[in-house]
RNA sequence: GGUCCCAUCGUCCAGAGGCCUAGGACACAGCCCUUUCAAGGCUGCGACGCGGGUUCGAAUCCCGCUGGGACCGCCA
């Protein structure tokens, strides 16, 4: 069932402080499926009013991390919109006239260079937030650390510059935000902004917040877990369609049994009613799980397109082949492989033999043995799979006590210098006759 | 210390009083297929944190406890 909404307008609003990392990932995909759940539109803001830790770098590195899970944003500070600028640090005047018309008010006070919003005790600040459900605060239980003193709001600092708790209320009202989706760990400032919004005589958004996600040990994401940003993802070899996919489902799901599936079926899906409201643990195994699945899915040149990048990384001559090869040696590794890279070091010998040199040794080897069976394959009419099967079977049983993988096992090594493959008759018809023919000879097996 | 939030398998989700001897997925274990498994198929292991209520009946509602977490910046 859907919830009746209209014009739903919705933002992310990160600082340009570091790359996106997982978290903001998180956020920004949630928001960005309610505006498509609802045909509304989705906003990028940039936050950027720390002046010592914002840069135009981390702004350009948060949109492209953006493009790359396939978030498009309707209005942007690349792009404009009705409503601009989305750039804090453009919008000085608008906070600046709000703030002195508080002062005029005698709702804040002056203090230094700063303006300061005074918090009047016994006022009730409940909310009701879409997720967590009724949220009952009190002014009074704004208090200063360790003190019972209450804590008048920060809005202007000495610097100029607005505070986050007020920013964001000035531009989510100006922007005509509807529904303000961030993390949990923002519930704790929604009754100051609420403050804010009454003080201004503005009307309060809807509220939805997003269960954090943890590491493993439970603790609150950090570098410590290892990889946080969403391009070292990219890097490892995990597609966009599965790290979206995998964030989707953390703190959702349709309600049904379908865990993998693409943007346009999430979007129809999504619901912020169904958000769950325990934070959730990041798993790597259901994230390999999710990004094979996607990648078993995956039209072959597009595949290809995903793998190349690592063979290449790897040093291998990609271009000595046709793309059509190429594509057609990872459908018939049919699925093995977890990861992009995975799957491109499970299949670097289809690209080229030398990083089966790297790996081939004689240990154990009967060459005398295995001799006359390549010889006997090498006279197949047809190099086809089936046709060199049928040859080895008749070898195999031709012999006493004899077994398909004594001979397949050597096979399969020399030519992949792997104990793992696909059927490796479909890997040798594949290679072709002349490059199993060149690898076999090399170790003087033919 | 104060305020607020959370609590179902190891993990991610189902469950909105009887459909639950709690379902699915990942992971794990075992079996099967077989020229190998990193592919495919099957089976198994495994949870409602504890204690009180309410009710004919509670994983679901209420209270307490315990355990986690977030916030309390002129950071966002």
């Amino acid at each position: 069932m859907t919830e009746k909404t209209d014009n739903v307008r919705v933002r992310f609003a990160p600082s340009p402080t570091g790359a996106l990392h997982i978290g903001g990932g998180h956020t920004a995909l949630f928001n960005w499926l309610w505006a498509r759940h609802n045909n509304g539109k989705f906003i990028l803001r940039i936050e950027d009013t720390d002046l010592v830790r914002s840069t135009k770098e981390y702004e350009q590195t948060i949109m492209s991390g953006m493009v790359w899970l396939g978030l498009d944003w309707d209005e942007g500070p690349d792009i404009g919109g009705n409503y601009g600028p989305y750039r804090q640090s453009e919008r000085l005047d608008i906070y600046r006239d709000y703030a002195e018309k508080l002062v005029a008010e005698g709702k804040a006070y002056r203090d230094g260079e700063a303006i300061i919003f005074k918090v009047e005790p016994g006022q009730d600040i409940s909310f009701k937030d879409i997720v967590y459900g009724q949220i009952d605060v009190m002014s009074d239980g704004l208090r200063e650390k360790d003190s019972d003193k209450l804590k008048d709001i920060v809005i202007i600092k000495s610097d100029g510059m607005p505070t986050y708790n007020y920013a964001v209320v000035v531009d989510d009202h100006s922007m005509k935000i509807t529904h303000v989706i961030r993390g949990e760990d923002h519930i704790s400032n929604t009754p100051k902004q609420i403050l804010l919004y009454r003080a201004l005589g503005w009307e309060v958004p809807e509220f939805a917040h997003l269960p954090m996600i943890l590491g493993r040990d439970k603790k609150k994401l950090s570098k410590r877990h290892g990889a946080t940003s969403i391009y070292e993802y990219r890097d490892m070899g995990y597609m966009p369609d599965s790290m979206f996919n995998f964030l989707a489902l953390l703190g959702w799901s349709a309600g049904d049994d379908k865990e993998i599936f693409t943007r346009p079926e999430a979007a129809e899906l999504f619901e912020l009613s169904r958000v769950t409201r325990k934070a959730a643990v990041f798993d790597f195994d259901k994230l390999n799980y999710i990004n094979q699945e996607h990648l078993k899915a995956l039209d072959p040149m597009v595949r290809l397109s995903m793998v190349k990048p690592f063979w290449i990384e790897a040093g291998l001559q990609v271009d000595k082949h046709s793309d059509k090869y190429l594509a057609d040696s990872l459908t018939l590794m049919a699925g093995r492989g977890r990861t992009a890279k995975e799957m491109a070091e499970f299949s670097d010998y289809f690209v080229s033999f030398e990083p089966v040199k790297a790996r081939w040794n004689a240990e154990g080897l009967d060459k005398e043995k295995l001799k006359p069976f390549f010889k006997a394959l090498f006279e197949s009419p047809e190099w086809k799979h089936e046709k060199l099967e049928e040859i080895a079977r008749s070898w195999v049983s031709s012999q006493e006590g004899a077994k398909m993988k004594d001979y397949a096992m050597p096979l399969r090594f020399a030519l992949t210098g792997m104990k793992v493959s696909p059927g490796i008759f479909e890997v040798a018809e594949h290679m072709g006759r002349e490059e199993c023919e060149t690898r076999l000879k090399y170790y003087g097996l033919l």
